[in-house]
This record gives C-alpha cells, sequence and structure tokens, in this order.
DNA sequence: AATATTGTAA
DNA sequence: TGTCCTACAATATT
C-alpha cells in the first residue's frame, strides 16, 4: 500500500514533506489549512498536526473527513490509524459546546455531549464564570447560563481545557455610522475581497496577509461592511496617521470623523485610531484609557499587527466579545505562543494568503533568499569559545568578517537600493564607516532620518545602514537589495518583516535580494535557522553560500 | 497653550 | 540569551 507521495505521515503527529517531489507544491497547499511547519532545512521540511491547528481547520470549514483525505492522498506509507483515529477525534472536539444567546439568561453554554458538559462545569476555573444550570435545550446534552461578562473569558479558558467553544451568541451592530469604499483609480483586489468577506461571515477573526499585500484596504473593506463606528487598534503613531490617510483616500470617511487616540492627542470620533500603548499604560497599577473602550458603542474594532497584541490587550479584548473584531497580521507566530488566545479571543483565522500566491499574481515582487556564512577569524574564534554564553551571540554576530563580506555584496549591487540592516550599534557605526554609507539609528533625528529617507527614495544615495528603527518605521523606503548582519535572537516575525520591505513590486519586474550573513559553527547560526522558519513555511527557499563564493 | 526634555516600562 | 527602540507621562520651558 504505498505509492510515491511527497508526504510521511508519524504516529507522532509530524508530516515530513519531501521538497524535490514533483507534487510537493500541490501538497504543501493541501496541507497548509491544518498543518504548522516546524523545520525545514534543504530536503525534507516538517509539519506538525497541532490541535490549534486542526481546530482553525473546522473554523474555517474544513472537516476532519477532508483532512484524513489530503494525508492519505499524498502519503507516500500507510498513514497510522491511531493517527487518523486521534485527529478525527480532536477535529470532534472543536463545536462539542456552543455558546449561544438567550432570551432570559442572556447567554447560555450548551454541549451536545452529556459527559463532556459535566467534567466543563465542574472545572475550577470554569464554574465561577457560570450560572445557574439549565434545563437542556432542544437536541442538547446539558445547559448552563453564563453570566454574559464571561464570555471572553469562558471560551479562553475552554480552549485551554482543550473543549473550544463554537460562538453562536451573535455580535451587538454597535452605532450606526455610513462607511463605503470609493474605488477611485484603484479597485479592490480579489483576495482583499475575499478576506473581508470570509471575516464577515464568520463575524470576527483573523486575516493573514503578507507585508505589502495592502492589510489597510481589507480593513477598510470590513469597516465597510459594518458600516458602523470602529474602533481602530495600532502599534505606534506613525501607523495612525498611515491608516487615517488611507481611509480619508479609500472611503467616504472625511478628516473631521476620524480621531487619533495617542499620547499626543485624545480625540474621540466615529471613527477612533488608537495605539496599544495608550491602552495598556496605567496609574497606580490601574488602567487610566479604558474609558475609550466604553466612550462609544463600538460596532467593530479592528486589531493592526494582531501578532504584537500587548498582553493587557487580551484582558480587554475579552471584554469585548460582543463586538464584533477583526484582526490583520502577516503572521499569527506569536513569540510568547499565545496563539490560542488570539484564537478564543479575537477569532479563528478567517482568511490566509500565502505569500507565494500573492506572488504569483505579481502584487508583491519574488525575492531570493541567500544566507552567506563566514568562519570568524583565529582569533575570535579563540574569543568566542572562551567567553561567557551572555556575550557569545554579540561576539559571533558582530564579527568583522561580516563587514567585509557585506562591503563585497554592497560592490555586487551598487547602483540598485541596498539596506544593510544589524542590531548592534557598534557593528552598525562600523559598517557605516567601511561602506561610507550614513548610518540610521533610535538617536537619529526624526528630521534627519526624513532628508535621508527622501534621499534614498530619489536614488540620490542608494545604500543605507539602519538598526532596529527598520523594524518600526512604516516610512522606511523601498529597497531591492538586504544586508542583515544581526538580527533579534530567533525572531521568526522579525525576519518576515525585513524580509517585507523588500517586497513592493519593481518597476521592471525585477527579484528582490534578502541576504542574512552568518558566523558558522556558533550560536549566531542556531538563531538564524529559527528566523527562517516562518519564510521557509511561505515557501522561500534559502539559498546557502560560502562568504568566500561572493565575487569581489 | 504648545513644545522640548527626561525617565520608565515593556 | 539581552540590545535597542518606541510611546507615554511628568516636568520644564517658551
Amino acid at each position: 500500500m504505498t505509492n510515491p507521495g511527497p508526504l510521511i505521515v508519524q504516529s507522532d503527529k509530524t508530516v515530513l514533506l519531501e521538497v524535490d517531489h514533483p507534487q510537493a507544491e500541490e501538497a504543501r497547499r493541501a496541507i497548509a489549512p491544518f498543518a504548522e511547519l516546524e523545520r525545514s532545512p534543504e530536503h525534507v521540511h516538517t509539519y506538525r498536526l497541532t490541535p490549534l491547528g486542526l481546530w482553525n481547520a473546522r473554523a474555517a470549514g474544513h472537516d476532519a473527513e477532508q483532512v484524513v483525505d489530503t494525508l492519505l492522498t499524498y502519503s507516500r506509507y500507510a498513514v497510522p490509524h491511531g493517527l487518523l483515529v486521534d485527529l478525527a477525534e480532536t477535529m470532534a472536539r472543536y463545536g462539542r459546546l456552543r455558546l449561544d444567546k438567550h432570551p432570559v439568561h442572556g447567554l447560555v453554554l450548551t454541549s451536545t455531549d452529556r459527559a463532556v458538559f459535566e467534567e466543563v462545569i465542574r472545572s475550577k476555573r470554569i464554574a465561577g464564570m457560570l450560572g445557574e444550570r439549565l434545563d437542556d435545550a432542544p437536541g442538547s446534552e446539558g445547559t448552563v447560563a453564563v453570566h454574559p461578562s464571561e464570555r471572553g473569558n469562558l471560551k479562553q479558558a475552554l480552549l485551554k481545557l482543550g473543549w473550544p467553544a463554537e460562538d453562536h451568541a451573535g455580535y451587538v451592530d454597535g452605532e450606526a455610522h455610513p462607511i463605503a469604499l470609493v474605488e477611485d483609480g484603484w479597485a479592490l483586489r480579489d483576495y482583499q475581497k475575499q478576506a473581508a468577506d470570509s471575516f464577515w461571515h464568520g463575524g470576527s477573526g483573523v486575516v493573514v496577509l503578507p507585508c505589502g499585500a495592502g492589510k489597510t484596504i481589507v480593513g477598510a473593506a470590513a469597516m465597510a461592511h459594518a458600516r458602523a463606528t470602529t474602533l481602530i487598534l495600532v502599534t505606534n503613531t506613525v501607523s495612525a496617521r498611515q491608516w487615517k490617510h488611507e481611509l480619508v483616500k479609500r472611503t467616504t470617511l472625511t478628516e473631521d470623523e476620524i480621531g487619533e487616540y495617542s499620547g499626543a492627542r485624545k480625540e474621540i470620533r466615529p471613527v477612533t485610531i488608537a495605539t496599544y500603548q495608550v491602552l495598556t499604560t496605567r496609574r497606580k497599577g490601574a488602567y487610566t484609557h479604558l474609558e475609550l473602550l466604553d466612550a462609544r458603542d463600538w460596532g467593530l474594532v479592528v486589531y493592526d499587527e494582531v501578532h504584537l497584541l500587548p498582553a493587557p490587550i487580551f484582558r480587554m479584548t475579552a471584554d469585548l466579545q460582543a463586538r464584533r473584531r477583526i484582526g490583520l497580521t502577516a503572521t499569527l507566530i506569536r513569540e510568547d505562543g499565545r496563539e490560542g488566545d488570539v484564537f478564543s479571543l479575537i477569532g479563528p483565522k478567517r482568511f490566509d494568503a500565502p505569500w507565494k500566491d500573492i506572488e504569483a499574481q505579481g502584487w508583491i515582487a519574488p525575492a531570493d533568499c541567500v544566507e552567506v556564512r563566514v568562519t570568524l577569524p583565529e582569533g575570535e574564534r579563540l574569543a568566542y569559545a572562551t567567553a561567557d554564553a551572555d556575550e557569545r551571540y554579540r561576539l559571533a554576530s558582530s564579527t568583522f568578517a561580516k563587514t567585509r563580506v557585506a562591503e563585497r555584496l554592497v560592490r555586487q549591487h551598487a547602483g540598485e537600493p541596498t539596506l544593510v540592516i544589524g542590531q548592534y550599534l557598534d557593528q552598525l557605526d562600523e559598517l557605516g564607516e567601511h561602506l561610507g554609507a550614513p548610518v540610521i539609528k533610535g538617536e537619529t533625528t526624526v528630521r534627519e532620518r526624513e532628508k535621508l529617507f527622501e534621499a534614498f527614495r530619489q536614488g540620490e544615495i542608494d545604500l543605507l545602514v539602519v538598526s532596529k528603527v527598520a523594524n518600526f518605521s512604516i516610512d522606511l523606503p523601498e529597497a531591492a537589495v538586504a544586508i542583515q548582519v544581526s538580527g533579534s535572537f530567533g525572531s521568526r516575525q522579525e525576519e518576515a518583516q525585513r524580509l517585507g520591505r523588500l517586497l513592493r513590486p519593481k518597476r521592471d519586474g525585477r527579484t528582490a535580494r534578502f541576504y542574512t550573513i552568518v558566523s558558522r559553527d556558533t550560536v549566531d547560526a542556531d538563531f538564524a535557522q529559527n528566523r527562517q522558519r516562518f519564510l521557509a513555511e511561505q515557501g522561500y527557499a534559502y539559498r546557502i553560500v560560502d562568504a568566500g563564493d561572493i565575487p569581489d
């Protein structure tokens, strides 16, 4: 019972994908809705079947039968029977419980399974959120009232117990406010429309799209569906201004209808854009700006960059379960592992377009990722070996050998707009000096930054050295080449964001280059491996070359 | 009242 | 594993 398929499905819930197999791409696409990529070296990629992944697939309308069918279709060997049983059982756990509106009790939790129901209501964490036990609703095996204010906490707790509830309690419409898209000289792209529509049908949830694919537009389209007052939460003030600018340009909203609620301004308007920061600041331990949440009868809450949502916002979001919520992000991966909270409090993933698909449609540029390996010079090698663990990463990632390689790469791409990105200021200063390029870091004034960005945009200068400011400033100009010399300890989302900088389509349809310079045989290499995982999931393969092979 | 500076938190 | 960057609030300054 073997066929030459590209997958090997194992009973430890890993799924191996043979990358060079002719059906590999097809299989990757088929398993993407429910499997999570774990490692991605050259030949065989490892995916894992996790409960969260399977439940997300359920929420997106896939059933166990489809998942099983996909595995059987592409598997090379017989798929372990136990795994299939387990998979079906895990998927069946989703929706065994459901939340509904109730005319008398406000909100009720019902179950289709007596044992599950009894288990859940006896859980210590959950008991306090429940009201009185009611007569079984027709067709149910247990019904209990729920305090409406506990809707979010309950969902969070049930997910942790492994019995995620399906939320059918619906949403308040909020205060109506007319909002429509003004498609004037531009049009909503197919995938943007699909994303906004699938969000709307689901009621709340997350849309995953690559950087530069127009997430703001999806937000605007969602608002045009809701036609209600909207609270938009963003990571920083620059982003807040950008949202405002885009909304004025793309919708019937005028400047006066859009307020900014941040450190500098405290405007509350029918559409209000607030920073996460301002909501999470506390005085004497108490949150100071919670009034914003109650200031209006919001019909929609938009969470920009949901992968960066700070922990306290989860607590507030738990109280906002009656409002429609849309989360926007380029990656659902959180380095703090709170994906489950995003799932239970904002909602399941409603739409997801692989970067490569958007690339194929020409909305983002193709990119070529290259990992350049350097060897530490003898002296540094010794210093590295004897250094304390906490100094090793810095030593390995800021070796002078990298500066030399960067120089060669820069020369090779002379004339193309190039960014050199790193995390240690000493290293960046050194690079700036050797490459004869300006360095932009935190202490660079806004005026200076703008001057340099503008010169870069105009093509007057073609090389900038940037620190972590690159992670935050949205107005960083697009480039064709990026050279990463060091990065945070293993942040996948940082890597994704940096690559995202290059993906605006080039006028001549050229491929972007993303180099990452790594010291071999050091912790630098380990972290680089972790950082690359997310991009590998999106189908970006790193070519590995030796520094010696870069022509001078 | 608007703006600049400094310290703190995450 | 720990550096760097940002936003906010408070205070000082025009």
